[in-house]
RNA sequence: GGGGCCGUAGCCCAACGGCAGAGGCAACGGCUUUAGGUGCCGUCCAGUGAGGGUUCGAAUCCCUCCGGCCCCA
């Protein structure tokens, strides 16, 4: 390759491009020289204070010091598309930046590389899934490394590395032997439980002890199963998503509105399996509370909130027979207007409470015209099953139910209350049954005209209402009894506080904050995971492994494929992998009572697991003895005045992890500051989405996607095999057939050129249609800037070592603030902006060379965050033999950013009709002075006294006349 | 149905209550060139999605509507 091919990669008539013309060739060049350059001499090596990476630290110690992180990758068989190294390049000028304005800072790169999607790809190609891993990260690496990215690649980190998950198993034992005291309101170590148990303390948590004895009557099984309960990582027979065609249960997290696996696509069936649970429930209220503090996009911390869906109001027990049906309700005001109950059909209760026959009084239009209560439910229970959660609810409009035959007994009023199932009561939500208030409740009052059920006011509707529920504010009537309680005309919160406080005397009910929040679903079915650090004994229950048999290393074999069914045969039950590797699940240990026999667990951790902490590995990441040094997780993010719970100080990634991956990153940091660990209490203090860049894609007539990269533009429209084809702008990805991969660009452009493209069409949180077109404009630019700099016949410097003139060192300086200010704001198009203005300055006050040193050589530094390698080749020719990415970002010197004259636009009503222009001290009564002084102005005024005369210096003066 | 974000020139975007334009793309013209391409120089272009309000002054703050995107149902 020469020099002379264009950036198009055609051959250019010979010899009429100066020799030394920045292009693609030279680019490439000198873009890989410098690559092996920083890699060499660890350009970007970040010292810890302690510990294996401390060499340096002495030179760095008394700089500032931040931590810049991206949301790393799984490594997929596609590469990187355009698309990913938005938010990789943003972190890293931003980090760029920081460093020449004298950070320590810690900016590195890893994968994230277990998990279902790695091995699905795995799958699909035939092959093991670490040998399809390994080489998609190599494939990765060197896409990351021709971006120029300026990681400090010792801290690199691969969540498959048994030197990672070794930790992430510790941290699983850590969890396993803790539990939440809602006292202290923090996990601690269960052994301390065990010994106030022991010790007669304290008793077991309220749904621990099912055996009905006290602690210390119970046998050691029976302890240990109590401990168990208490345990913030637990195992559970409960209510699982269990998808055939995976082979595997997913957390909820995981399946779709419509009730389909995120991966994949299969259905997935509710079933009660045993599972392994993460209590993230006990840390809800912190969760919530603790998005206060940190500085995230609104809307993330409101997907969070929600997400969570604490709500607060009581729950209410209704006698029926011998049955107590417990509700969940948020509006315990309202209890005197409740006129019916309603369960799910799936409700446990609901067979136990139906009588035989149907009581004499029963409208016909509530049996569903089924002669006998049993025969309804049945029939009205294999309808709703029919139907998936989404169908529940769209069909929510056309209310269906059944009676069951029984009534209920309001505890507020002893009115009889008749108890109905129906589908928009779910199951999964709540306890699955709800008292129903016509009077305030849409659904209900729609329900109540289709059985024409009673309808109770008790809250009065403001003047004018002419709906149907009323669910505003306002005084409470109709709702006192002769057992002390009256709320009539109280607002709706202290009716509730009067509602509860009433429930809980006469043991009706209690006052209770609910959480729309799960526990967190953490084992599964497959092969390509972390193993659990878990052996069972005989009594079934599980032990954990002690911390020096880690890492459980993942056993190699051939038979990886999971038990997968046909995707609709939801009779199957899960099988996982390691269970058909008897010689690794039945083993023999010393777990301190001599040689046993144990049996493995053989459900794999889920793929959150290890990006659950990985930026706490970062840190420390060849710490053989520990997690991560108590005093560099305290250095890096440990809490600031800026930051109050500590955290990186910026995480870059896309939106689509708002609530999984950060939910589950939060929940693990928490649990290790409580125990101690660490000093930081939220793992990411400044959080920041990218913004995603949708490319052309073009549909044919018959509205099918063609390949973008076959189309082509001419005589103003778009061709594709001659047939004309639309254009649109879309999401990057196999459906729309426009992926492009960052590799063409540095082909026919360069990586500085690519980067400033990525950079420069919009601010990094903005998603924006992404016109390859105008990737010429970036090119342009790095070109007229090494016109300025070198002479392109040579490649030699030719500035001069000249004084500057004032007007120029006015641009520079006034840039030099614009562009700092842009890189500080993440805002880098702002910056590219003014470094084209400056050398456009540039270009026409000296356009044959001669530019002052000074001047390029702060040209050059204030490029070199976007455009590194460019930046540093320019810089050693300027005769600089270290590199500029510890150099000193230039800095505005104030004396050239005052003027001494200003413009002072003069306005009348508002209107600017004539600009002055002033010294720049002046203050109000002068401006307003020199302002009536102006003929034109005072031709405005035609001799009329304004109104109002609004004067700010420096800017304007209004007349309101 | 609920919540959030965004609408500025043909296109991408600046303007952080004070003169609507920083920068780029495209288009057009000129120079360079046998020509195309590259490179260089220059020109053109909107009153801020619509309506109302607050203000001396609104792209910016508030309300309603329209359009687009995202999240939760």
């Amino acid at each position: 390759m020469s020099a002379d091919e264009t950036a198009n990669g055609q051959v250019a008539a010979a010899d009429d491009a100066p020799a030394q013309r920045y292009t693609a060739a030279i680019a490439n060049t000198i873009e890989r020289r410098w690559q092996a350059y920083w890699q060499q001499a660890g350009t970007f090596h970040a010292p810890n204070p302690t510990g294996e990476l401390s060499a340096g630290f002495d030179r760095v110690a008394i700089r500032p010091h931040v931590f810049v992180m991206d949301m790393f990758p799984y490594p997929s068989g596609a590469g990187l598309h355009v698309g990913h190294p938005l938010g990789y390049i943003g972190t890293d000028v931003y980090a760029r930046y920081l460093r020449m304005t004298g950070s320590n800072v810690l900016h590195t790169m890893g994968f994230d590389a277990f998990g279902l999607p790695a091995e699905q790809y795995a799958l699909q190609t035939g092959q093991h899934p670490r040998t399809t891993t390994e080489a998609n990260m190599e494939v990765f690496r060197a896409q990351l490394r021709a971006l120029g990215l300026g990681h400090d690649e010792r801290r690199s980190i691969e969540t498959t590395d048994p030197a990672y998950y070794r930790w992430t198993q510790w941290i699983f034992l850590k969890i396993f032997n803790s539990w939440y005291d809602t006292e202290a309101d923090k996990a601690r170590p269960i052994d301390e439980l065990i010994g106030e148990l022991n010790a007669g303390t304290r008793t077991p948590d309220p749904g621990t002890n099912p055996y009905g004895s006290a602690w210390s009557e119970l046998s050691a099984t029976e302890r240990r199963q109590v401990v168990d309960n208490h345990r913030l990582a637990y195992r559970s027979e409960s209510t699982v998503n269990w998808a055939p065609g995976l082979g595997t249960v997913l957390a909820n997290e995981e399946v779709t509105a419509d009730g389909r696996s995120e991966r994949g696509n299969f259905p997935v069936f509710r079933k009660p399996l045993a599972q392994w649970m993460m209590r993230i429930t006990a840390y809800a209220d912190r969760l919530v509370r603790d998005l206060e503090l940190i500085d995230w996009p609104d809307k993330v911390r409101a997907m969070q909130r929600n997400w969570i869906g604490r709500s607060t109001g009581a729950h209410v027990r209704f006698q029926s027979g011998t049955a107590s049906i417990e509700v969940f309700t948020t509006r315990p005001d309202t209890l005197f207007g409740a006129t019916y109950l309603v369960l799910a059909p799936e409700h446990p209760l609901v067979t136990h409470i139906a009588p035989e026959a149907w009581p004499d009084d029963t409208p016909a239009v509530w049996t569903g015209g089924h002669s006998r209560p049993a025969e309804a439910i049945s029939a009205y229970r294999s309808e709703a099953a029919a139907k998936s959660e989404i169908d529940r609810q769209a069909d929510a409009r056309q209310k269906t139910g059944v009676f069951t035959g029984a009534y209920a007994t309001n505890p507020v009023n002893d009115a009889r209350l008749p108890i109905f199932i129906a589908d928009y009561v779910l199951m999964a939500y709540g306890t699955g049954a709800i008292m129903a208030v016509p009077g305030q409740d849409e659904r209900d009052w729609e329900f109540a005209e289709v059985f024409d059920l009673p309808i109770v006011r008790t809250v009065q509707p403001s003047a004018g209402f002419e709906g149907r529920a009323y669910t505003g504010e306002g005084p409470a009537i109709n709702s006192a009894n002769a057992s002390g309680l009256d709320i009539n005309g109280l607002n709706i919160a202290d009716a509730k506080a009067a509602v509860i406080a009433w429930l809980e005397n006469v043991e009706a009910g209690r006052g209770a904050t609910t959480y729309r929040l799960r526990d967190w679903l953490f084992s599964r079915q497959r092969y390509w995971g972390e193993p659990f650090p878990i052996v069972y004994d005989e009594t079934g229950l599980p032990i954990a492994l002690p911390e020096r048999m880690l890492p459980v290393e993942l056993p190699d074999t051939d038979d990886f494929t999971p038990t997968a069914y046909a995707p609709e045969d939801q009779d199957s039950l899960p099988e996982p992998p390691l269970g058909r590797l008897h010689d690794w699940v039945d083993v023999t240990l010393d777990l301190g009572e001599g040689p046993r026999r144990y049996r493995r667990e053989t459900n794999t951790m889920p793929n959150w697991a290890g990006s659950c902490w990985y930026e706490l590995r970062y840190i420390d990441p060849d710490d053989g003895r520990e997690l991560v040094a108590p005093e560099n997780e305290h250095y890096w993010m440990g809490p600031t005045a800026d930051r109050p719970l500590g955290g990186v100080g910026l995480y870059v990634g896309g939106v689509e992890h708002a609530v999984l991956h950060l939910l589950y990153a939060r929940f693990w940091h928490k649990v290790l500051y409580d125990l101690g660990y660490l000093t930081s209490s939220e793992p990411f203090h400044r959080l920041v989405n990218q913004g995603m860049l949708q490319l052309p894609a073009y549909t044919n007539a018959d509205g099918f996607y063609v390949e973008a990269a076959e189309v082509e533009e001419r005589d103003g429209g778009f061709y594709h095999r001659d047939e004309p084809v639309n254009q649109e702008f879309g999401k990057i990805g196999k459906s729309l057939k426009n992926v492009i991969t960052p590799d063409e660009f540095i082909t026919e452009y360069g990586t500085d050129t690519f980067r400033l493209f990525e950079m420069f069409s919009g601010p990094l949180e903005q998603s924006r249609p992404w016109d390859t077109k105008a990737i010429v404009g970036p090119y342009r630019l790095l070109q007229r800037i090494w016109r300025v700099v070198l002479d392109e016949q040579t490649g030699q410097p030719h500035v001069a070592d000249v004084d500057v003139a004032e007007s120029v060192n006015r641009a520079l300086h006034r840039a030099i603030v614009a562009v700092r200010d842009g890189y500080e704001t993440l805002r880098f198009n702002t910056s590219i902006a003014r470094i084209t203005e400056l050398n456009n300055l540039l270009t026409q006050e000296y356009p044959h060379g001669g530019v002052p040193r000074s001047v390029a050589e702060a040209l050059v530094l204030m490029l070199a965050p976007l455009a590194p390698h460019i930046a540093e080749e320019m810089w050693s020719r300027l005769g600089h033999e270290e590199s500029l990415a510890w150099a000193d970002f230039p800095v505005a010197d104030p004396a050239y950013l005052v003027e001494d004259a200003i413009e002072v636009p003069v306005q009348v009503n508002g209107k600017v009709r004539v600009v002055l222009s002033l010294p720049a001290d002046s203050n109000a009564a002068e401006i307003e002075a020199a302002a009536r002084a102006d003929e034109r102005v005072t031709a405005l005024l035609d001799g009329g006294q304004p109104k109002r005369v609004v004067v700010v210096p420096g800017r304007l003066v209004n007349f309101v006349v």
